[in-house]
DNA sequence: CACTATAACCAAAACAATATTGGTTGCGAC
DNA sequence: GTCGCAACCAATATTGTTTTGGTTATAGTG
């Protein structure tokens, strides 16, 4: 155990962390928080890159820093990643897809009896008439679509919005069992007819809970379905 | 009315159209459903750039097509433009982001009761705990957010999880306007510790409608500090 | 042998320069 | 005026190069 002359391996990582935690508050890092290459490092502090960044794993393991290849070192924590639809539609499965759906449209039927403009709430009504009149359950999905859309835009949102739209992109992407045959068409008596003339309904009159129950009910009865209870 | 030579201009565009209708049936488009530039169009086709866009026009408003500068002419629907977190903090508030948070997170409260798994449970008392024992408002408001996070992550509910952190990504550039002293510190009183432990209560429990009312009631809570109701 | 410094290499990401592509405008011919 | 033609514009893709964290091989040092 002889530290005479230069510092032992042990210590010498220690001090390098020094140095590094001396640098961190010291130097005045750009707006993104990036510190200098690791390389770069390395030469400012005089020490080789393998004891830099033997210093950066252990302030990375504290959550002082994150890293990435290509992009660099930073401070604070890691930001979180962005949707991938495509990786997130793998990792789903439809039942999945319905309880998000139950989380967000009631809130946003919600906020669009109270948001909503006689405007926002003419061009759904017409959608939910064009919903009846579809002759292939392509088309009716199409229409069955866009009124959830409109109720989003009514709820006037952007967040939630924003929100929905990549649910939906979710749901188009998870594969659905159900393949209809493309000659028939929704029976004049499907339940979603009714559900959404109940929502229409309660949106028209400005009634908050009752809209936001009448699409907590909906979504139910499409999720009862699916999972085999009824239909 | 000449239209013995050469189609008059107005039949000449159907012309177009049921070219392009009938390339559309014929041809064997990639995968992703791009169909060729305009320019390469029109010299298949025999025809100008401009009547090629007249077609495309027609078929783009009627819905069969979408396209856009750069990219290229598309078969079927636009897909939806994913989440620009920066564009969207600067269309929204905060109270957006809050009735956002309203909709997602008592839902997700609710799934946690009956998904999250003991271990998952554990690990959210021990962050109340840590809430409790934050010395800073940056410290704490950094455990709430793994507090809530946990919240989601013991839901097992992939796309949920993904919108939550979305909201989270917005929420952090959404501009808030209180900036607390760092000196001090959450008061012992402070209504997010008994509103954490009505959570973690009910979660523990596996009562699912008790959770997501205790969520409901604790982000109804923050609301009204937010627009000046209380405290 | 144990440890380490050095260099080289790798894949992911950024960066830069160029080419495509839908959208638009101006000009001449008829 | 209308149409054909070409040039131009801005957004996007594409391609090639550089940077960067992560890894491995090799030789040096005690």
């Amino acid at each position: 155990m002889d530290d005479r002359v230069s510092s032992p391996p042990h210590l010498a990582i220690s001090g390098v962390l020094a140095q590094l935690r001396g640098y961190l508050a010291s130097a005045s890092l750009p707006d993104d928080g990036r510190l200098p290459p690791e390389r770069e490092l390395a030469d400012v502090l005089g020490v080789t890159r393998a004891e830099v960044r033997k210093g950066l794993s252990v302030l990375e393991s504290e959550g002082q820093i994150w890293r990435h290849v290509g992009k660099g070192t930073f401070l604070g924590a890691r930001p979180p990643q962005l949707v991938d639809i495509s990786d997130l539609s793998q990792r789903s499965n439809p039942l999945q897809v319905m309880k998000a759906r139950i989380a967000l449209e009631p809130e946003l039927a919600r906020l669009a009896a109270v948001n909503g403009t006689a405007a926002d709430l003419a061009t759904l009504a017409d959608i939910a008439v064009a919903c009846r009149e579809a002759e292939t359950w392509r088309e009716y999905e199409a229409f069955d679509s866009r009124f959830h859309h409109q109720i989003a835009e009514a709820a006037h949102n952007p967040i939630l919005l924003a929100l929905l739209e990549t649910l939906n992109a979710v749901r188009r992407a998870v594969t659905w069992g159900r393949a209809r045959p493309s000659h028939s068409r929704p029976p004049a008596d499907h339940h979603s007819f009714a559900d959404h003339d109940r929502i229409v309904d309660a949106l028209s009159h400005r009634e908050p809970a009752t809209a936001a129950d009448a699409m907590r009910r909906h979504l139910q009865n499409v999720e009862d379905r699916l999972v085999g209870r009824l239909g």
